[in-house]
RNA sequence: GGGAGCUUAGCUCAGCUGGUUCAGAGCAUCUGCCUUACAAGCAGAGGGUCACUGGUUCGAACCCAGUAGCUCCCA
């Protein structure tokens, strides 16, 4: 059967992906072996795979199958999250087609067309995992939100609550008024934008003077208690125990003095609104004004407010602009450049709110837990990159407390009950909240309490994970978490350090007493050329669907691993997938060579004389990369751990050894240097296995005949116990010939005469026919040769006549350029071993490795003159 | 404003405890080849004052200080 001159990769990784499934491959259940196991750091459930999914599940997916292979039993657990906002957002939008509104719908019906839209929709990203061959155990898919996780979510915040960890707070909080929702600092993403800054008038009552204040968001005037100005500034000492009148509103405010004002900015003086500015909260608090809402919900203009109720906050920006223009209350505009926070769900930007909202205790938590950063910066947990430490300690030890409560309907609703005058119990269930109610106020006969509308934080939900997935909360001895917990790697991004990686640390000594995994790998931020941060909405990230469809998964794989070193941004080219694509098709090809060769039984001269050290040659180069990439996966490089198998194969396998093992045109092989071939295409396949997949599975296959073996199943290579194969030198000629070949424009088609000088004759005899056959070299003597290209592999002299090709004039320009450089190596050797303080400073093996080099240069020198000279 | 990190070939990156066989790899570039496994290829080649300035040292890409530029985190 013909096999085609290009690597199709589609067919090939459906097929392969159905049969290891269908074999369940990607199974685990505890036994005797050693557990490795990875927890997949759960997508969105609203996800689409993106560039970074990509990247990090394909290392994930490289680790575990590389586990497999070494005899772990591993064990990658599947899964999403129900992502609050994302997926609350997605749902209300869905509606809105439909014609429904949320506020006319009840909870209990949002819920069902929620779970109608997961179950819809929520499984398109692991399918698009197993697209890319990631070898989950899919048994084990779990989601946030389902009932088991859910509830250990509940029990959890009771339990901190019980434990005096969480407290409800009135607190100014990241308001997202697109999602309606509060959400945490490191959801808020700061942009620098062009702004303007506002001049407005502040008059003092009945009076021509006026204090001006300089503010970037005028709408907020509105909700103005006082203007601030720093005690030391001359300019204002004026005004103390004056008050001004707000404009529009006309509202009498203080004038208070605090140092907090930088007196270099604007005017000097600051407009303090305390319900929408964190630092003017602070500063009304500790100056006891009070403070006015002026927003609503959705960032329109409430009724306190006054003015321009129900308009946009941006409207009424270039609105009150307007108006203020026209009072005569406005100096002047002026263009600025400032940073505004914007939720990372919605966009929309952030409006701080003070509001009541549920928090963890973090300073006391991390009391009682102090291993969740003792354990980092130990190395209990290894972070790679090691500097991340520095970002992850400075965090923890400025940690702030966590906001828990998003104002949603999509997720585990609060366990808090109030009765009518807002007293508070935490409860499992409205029976169990009277009870605890009733104790608590002396059997008060209060029959309802009402339910807490919030729900709690997705990351809530997400940081219990490494526990969760086992059941180790609602059964915390079964088997399988006591065999797979504490994991073994955590992969992921160092954006997601404080939302995933901290937490997760946070609650598995908690709950467990003991880390959640011992390596965390941050793999880098994929970006574009440009350095831009792929997304959907710069429109510059390639769809990764597409890609594989064009390229192959395992192309998409290589391409991704290539250039990612840990904790480095990804720069992401399309020339990288394209370098995976052409790798993909060079061992295609050498399959299809290997495939199409007749055999026979009776061996040729040349594989009587080169089958076995040709063969020993590859093993030991297979040898020296089984132990590089051992240590490469050892120290997590995967890229190099790749790189290295590319080189192996390419260079070692494809250019040398094959072109070494190949009959002549038309001839076959000899039968028994064809069964050392598949031998070590298979080992070659069985290293490639995890990073390329489907392609190592399908040449696996197609070596062996028909077999029910997977790789998957295969023992990793081991390196045997070889010595090393010296040829060097014959190698060298090889490249001096063609290479003389290339310099002289010499066809190679025509055929050399070689000679060689040398007191080393037996690395060139042993490779003799190799070096014939590789070089198209008819005959190779021994001795001195004046005709001919002059060239050097290592101190022996070469001389090549190509048969049909007149040489113009004597070249002995190798040999001189040689004997300059030693000549100038030798004299830094030299000025070492003279210089006294080196002598008395240095350690004796390197002395000794000096004088060493000095007499190998020397002698290599006089070898080399005597050849120029004779 | 506070903290951390980075700067090595055109690009992306290696370079472990300072010692010319350490100045490297892959890609890209250039030259010559359609040599029947592969032009998604073959055979070769060129390319770097290791950001800058000082210092320590017999010796610095590597250690120290400062400068410049970039990135990230926090405010």
């Amino acid at each position: 059967m013909e096999i085609s001159s290009k690597y199709s990769p589609k067919d090939i990784e459906t097929k392969w992906y159905k049969l290891w499934l269908d074999n369940k491959l990607f199974r685990s259940v505890p036994d005797n072996r050693e557990p490795y196991t990875i927890v997949i750091p759960p997508p969105n459930v609203t996800g689409v795979l993106h560039m970074g999914h990509m990247l990090n599940n394909t290392i994930q997916d490289v680790l575990v199958r590389h586990a497999r292979m070494v005899g772990k039993n591993a064990c990658w657990v599947p899964g999403t999250d129900h992502a609050s906002i994302a997926t609350e957002a997605k749902v209300v939008a869905m509606l809105k087609e439909k014609g429904i509104n949320k506020k006319d719908i009840s909870r209990d019906e949002f819920l069902g067309y929620a779970w109608e839209w997961k179950e819809k929709y929520g499984g398109i990203i692991l399918e698009q995992l197993k697209k890319l061959g990631c070898s989950c155990d899919w048994d084990r898919t779990r989601f946030t939100m389902e009932l088991s996780l859910s509830e250990s979510v509940i029990d959890v915040f009771i339990d901190l609550h019980n434990k005096g960890l969480i407290y409800r707070g009135s607190r100014m909080v990241n308001w997202d008024p697109a999602g309606k929702t509060a959400v945490s600092d490191e959801e808020v993403i700061y942009k620098e934008v062009d702004s303007k800054l506002y001049y407005i008038k502040y008059f003092v009552p009945n009076s021509d003077n006026y204090i001006m204040v300089a503010t970037t968001r005028p709408e907020t005037l509105l909700g103005d208690t006082a203007v601030c100005a720093n005690p030391n500034d001359e300019r204002y000492k004026k005004f103390i125990g004056k008050t001004v009148i707000v404009p529009i509103v006309n509202r009498e405010v203080p004038v208070i003095f605090d140092e907090y004002v930088d007196a270099e900015f604007g005017t000097g003086v600051l407009k303090i609104t305390p319900a929408h500015d964190i630092n003017d909260y602070n500063l009304g608090i500790k100056h006891n004004v009070p403070a006015i809402d002026c927003f609503n919900e959705d960032g329109t203009m409430s009724d306190a407010a006054g003015f321009y109720i129900g308009m946009d906050r941006f409207a009424v920006r270039k609105q009150i602009a307007k108006d203020l223009a026209e009072s005569g209350h406005l100096e002047k505009e002026e263009a600025i450049k400032n940073k505004v926070g914007y939720s990372e769900r919605t966009d929309a930007v952030i409006e701080p709110r003070i509001s009541k909202q549920w928090f963890v205790d973090m300073k006391k938590y991390m009391a009682r837990n102090p291993e969740v950063l003792d354990s980092v910066m130990n190395d209990e947990i290894n972070f790679y990159p090691p500097k991340l430490k520095n970002t992850y300690n400075h965090w923890i030890t400025n940690i702030k407390d966590w906001c828990i409560s998003r104002q949603l309907w999509w997720g585990q609703r609060i366990p808090a009950w109030y009765d009518e005058q807002g007293n508070t119990v935490v409860a499992k269930t409205h029976e169990e909240a009277l009870e605890v109610y009733r104790k608590q106020f002396n059997n008060s006969t209060v029959q309802h309490l009402s339910q807490d509308e919030d729900v709690l934080d997705t990351w809530f939900s997400s940081w219990l994970w490494p526990i969760s997935v086992f059941d180790g909360f609602k059964d915390p001895k079964n088997a399988d978490i006591n065999y797979y917990y504490p994991t073994n790697d955590l992969v992921t991004a160092p954006e997601i350090m404080f939302f995933w990686v901290a937490r997760m640390i946070m609650s598995g000594y908690e709950y467990r007493g003991q880390k959640p995994f011992s390596n965390v790998y941050y793999t880098g931020i994929v970006r574009d050329k440009l350095r831009r941060k792929m997304s959907k909405s710069l429109g510059n990230s390639p769809d990764p669907l597409l890609m594989m469809d064009d390229y192959g998964a395992d192309a998409v794989r290589m391409g991704s691993l290539l250039c990612s070193p840990a904790g480095n941004d990804i720069l992401f080219d399309m020339s990288q997938v394209e370098q995976g694509r052409n790798f993909c098709n060079k061992i295609w090809n050498a399959y299809r060579l290997v495939m199409g060769w007749e055999t026979t039984e009776t061996a040729t001269e040349y594989y009587k004389n080169y089958t076995s050290i040709t063969q020993d040659w590859m093993e030991s180069r297979l040898n020296k990369a089984i132990v590089e990439i051992n240590e490469h996966f050892d120290k997590f490089r995967l890229s190099d751990a790749l790189m290295a198998i590319y080189k192996l194969i390419w260079d070692d396998f494809c250019s040398w050894y094959l072109e070494m093992m190949k009959p002549p045109y038309g001839e076959p092989i000899y039968s028994e240097a064809l069964v050392q071939v598949k031998l070590v295409f298979e080992r070659l396949m069985q290293l490639l296995h995890p990073f390329m997949p489907f392609i190592s599975e399908e040449i696996r296959h197609g070596l062996l005949g028909d077999s029910n073996s997977f790789i998957n199943n295969t023992s990793w290579p081991t390196p045997a116990d070889l010595k090393e194969v010296e040829n060097d030198a014959a190698f060298e000629l090889i490249a001096l010939i063609r290479n003389k070949r290339n310099e002289n424009g010499i066809s190679p088609k025509l055929a050399a005469k070689v000679s060689i000088s040398t007191n080393n004759l037996g690395v060139y005899k042993s490779f003799e026919g190799i070096i014939k056959k590789l070089s198209n070299v008819e005959s190779l003597t021994f001795g001195k040769n004046d005709k001919g290209l002059k060239g050097l592999v290592g101190k022996d002299e070469v001389s090549i006549e190509y048969i049909g090709w007149e040489m113009k004039q004597v070249d002995n320009s190798e040999l001189e350029k040689e004997i300059d450089y030693l000549t100038g190596f030798l004299k830094s050797v030299e000025a070492k071993l003279t210089n006294e303080k080196f002598m008395a400073n240095a350690k004796p093996d390197l002395v000794e490795k000096e004088l060493q080099k000095k007499a190998d240069a020397e002698s290599k020198i006089e070898t080399l003159r005597k050849q120029l000279f004779s």
